[in-house]
DNA sequence: TCACATGATACATCAAAGCAGATCAACAGG
DNA sequence: CCTGTTGATCTGCTTTGATGTATCATGTGA
């Protein structure tokens, strides 16, 4: 509707988008049917703040009621930090190929913790899916993840788990690298004109 | 109604506070009701964006998502922005006492562009009241006032905007002495641990 | 004492948000 | 060709936000 709520939305999309969330899995998070994500994207609402922050919350964002004084340096630090580059389309299609196994698998039921170690680095694998440059990593866990399903049983699970593992801690070592080479050079004034 | 609901109401309360307005006031700036701002207050609603946005605005304030990595380094830009000293209550009284004042010679209809200045400079000092340390300058401008309101005329509106203009030169300065020792020494930095 | 502004509340009305469930075309994969 | 997932859209229904108006107790100033 508003200017403001246009670019709400946009920010919204923007950020289930980058974390390759599906309307119908972000909805499941949040608590909030997909077609009323729907609407919500395409602006044709006026959230109220409780959808609003249950969806900001299911996307890590927060809610912030920011001084106009201080506006500009909070877009600066906002934008510093989400202006990773984006997630290509290979990469995006691998990890999709990987939810799904993930998903096949755990409906085989497996009593081991295993599993759930698998999905949970999953998870952290996708929220830094941006920083992978080629999918042949993600192909090898994949072929991993369907020897579980085949002959490979407990074992296989735990040959995943460690082709998952190895990839987590690369992409957290970028990231900690990233961090490094931006943090110590300064900095955001309080200038009113610093920005904007 | 949530946590974070009840923490919105009590910013929103504090910011309307911190700008001596009224909620009525407050209301007749944001284009609603008094007693929805009342609700809003108590958190006995939900509001929607569009509420929350035009408030917001009303109260120099603005709607931003940031990442939750992010939130620390906003909050603390936000927290070194307003953090500036409460208005005393002797200062709020008789700020109040100039608003009335100021209204009744509006009122007036008095066909000068002193009027308009008059307001104008007012809202400027009124933003700035936490910087008033005693009540002394508005008083002789209260008396100036009541000036035009008695024999005075239009020659009295001149003179009570000599001293609005004093005062508010003196509390421009004090701004700017502000950001003068604030701004050069930095600055926030984006750790994640940073703060909180 | 009287007058006035404050914030909280009550009430009726209207519009719209939210939920649930279903369907649909487009597209990708097996 | 068949299947599953995607996002958009529709329907029905309930809840509730928002407005308008009015009242009230309280505190404060004239």
């Amino acid at each position: 509707m508003s200017y403001e709520s246009e670019k709400l939305a946009a920010t919204l999309k923007a950020a289930r988008e980058n974390k390759g969330l599906s309307q119908r899995a972000l909805g499941a998070r949040a608590g909030v049917p997909q077609s009323h994500i729907s609407k919500i994207e395409s602006g044709a609402v006026n959230l109220t703040i409780s959808s609003l922050t249950a969806i900001a919350n299911a996307l890590d964002l927060e809610l912030a009621l920011v001084p106009h004084k201080a506006a500009p340096a909070v877009r600066t630090i906002t934008r510093s930090v989400s202006d990773a580059p984006k997630v290509t389309p290979e990469v995006h299609k691998e990890i999709a190929r990987l939810a799904k196994q993930l998903e096949h698998i755990q409906s085989l039921k497996i009593d081991s913790p295993a599993v759930e170690n698998l999905q949970r680095q999953f998870r952290e694998i996708r929220q830094f899916g941006n920083l992978i440059r080629n999918t042949d990593t993600l192909r090898s866990i994949h072929e991993a993840l369907k020897a579980v399903d085949g002959a490979g049983g407990v074992a296989a699970l735990q040959e995943a788990e460690r082709h998952m593992n190895s990839l987590r801690n690369t992409l957290a070592q970028g990231v900690a690298h990233e961090d490094r080479a931006r943090a110590p050079r300064p900095a955001y004034r309080l200038d009113k004109d610093s920005d904007e």
